[in-house]
DNA sequence: CGTCGTTGTCGTCATCATGACGATAAAGCA
DNA sequence: TGCTTTATCGTCATGATGACGACAACGACG
């Protein structure tokens, strides 16, 4: 079980990652990762690995893919459940008990253990597209947030620039999306700001497309069926 | 590994079955499955499997999710990694080796070993879902078809009826969806129709949304976020 | 205290995609 | 020759979106 945990810290994307320090691949980083208990389900390992990493309930977490090509370990034929959860920005994770160290990378970053650049590039695709058609960005902020801290999550998952007010009449008027708290703040200058809080809805309609993502036609892409076999290798 | 193969019979969708001949659930109905042989990766074991049971090759096949909860088999922890598959209508399908028998069963069906029948659904809301934003559609047709034949795709997965008008307005005017062949012929009655092939895209933009699946808000679906473990038997 | 820069929020407008639906074309059949 | 059926084109009103103007409400600075 390999586990993409993606966050924002600065105004940019951070993937969690552990430095190795046990062969293979000693010395680089790599996603951390586990096993399956007895008695245990996926999506409760993977709840708990992320909360031995670092220290958190579930925000939001869901399955990724499954990667399985012979060849990805050396050690021998592995498969891994890889899972994504987005998470809000925190304190410094606590390093697993397995793991030399653990800690936030900026993306991109290539030259990860075994298979593990293809999973966080799936697992990348995947937060992207979610938030196109899902209230999930939220997932990225703290329980109250502002319209503007929300389009920056939106910027800089997408590395894109969206405007402030086709962004605020969108998501204010998406019902279900996020709902005012009533209070108002002042985050760095200019006018306050109004409070939100995620609304109760889990699908977002009409979609909120990427810029340029569209055009008339399309290229290519098809979500994990064309996912490669992956390895997955434990400390 | 589990398939869930998936086609379209006399206007209805239909899945491969097989009706398992030993324990556990001997006699009842099962999805497709074996093992990933040693030096084959996930996607290649599904097109094998695929190939083994229906004589076909993979016209497109996806990797559905994977499901592991304990308690799934009765014979201990087993984890099973599902596959999706689209298929035109085809002849009678080969009897897989370990398998009592093999047919196509129209859907609804429940009822089945094991917990295929959360797969199944899970494969099911899947198959709905990428029709909307994909041409996968035409994985359903034969090489050559015409708008209604593809029209009729829909209707069938989506259980519901679409303005043909429209459709064949949308369809058409999507760049690399269809392409023409510039032959004509007369399905039944009525006016001659065009026929075509699926065009090169591999995304359909703007989607082509299920009618009624939205309205403002939004109800509650997260892709395979809600998966619930399952287990993985094999003949 | 007035002005400026900055940021949040509301409004307007043209464009595009869509649902509803009329109209015509081209076949078979009575 | 109608009549029925299916395919295909056209029209229209509506809803969503991108581009962008305008105003509001703060801090900072003189």
């Amino acid at each position: 079980m390999d586990l993409v945990l993606l966050t924002i810290r600065q105004g940019a994307l951070h993937v969690l990652l552990i430095r190795r320090g046990i062969p293979p691949f000693t010395g680089q980083w790599a996603l951390p990762g586990g096993f399956v208990l007895d008695g245990e389900g996926l999506d409760a390992a993977a709840a708990r690995e992320l909360h031995e990493e670092t220290g958190l309930l579930p925000g939001h977490l869901e399955q990724l893919a499954t990667y399985g090509d012979p060849g990805r370990d050396p050690r021998g034929r592995v498969f891994a459940v890889a899972y994504l959860a987005l998470l809000p920005d925190l304190p410094v994770p606590v390093a697993g008990s397995d793991a030399a160290a653990a800690s936030w990378q900026p993306l991109p970053i290539a030259g990860l253990a075994f298979d593990h650049d293809a999973i966080l590039a799936d697992g990348l695709e995947r937060a992207r597209s979610k938030l196109e058609y899902s209230p999930l960005a939220t997932a990225f902020c703290p329980p109250e947030f502002t319209i503007a801290e929300l389009r920056e999550v939106y910027e800089t998952v997408w590395r894109t620039r969206l405007d402030p007010r086709n962004f605020h009449r969108k998501v204010t008027g998406a019902a279900g999306f996020v709902e005012p708290t009533g209070e108002t703040v002042i985050r760095d200058r200019g006018r306050p700001a109004q409070l939100f809080r995620r609304g109760s809805a889990t699908l977002l309609h009409p979609a909120l497309l990427r810029p340029g993502s569209s055009s008339q036609l399309t290229p290519m892409v098809t979500d994990s069926e064309d996912h490669v076999a992956e390895r997955e290798v434990t400390e």
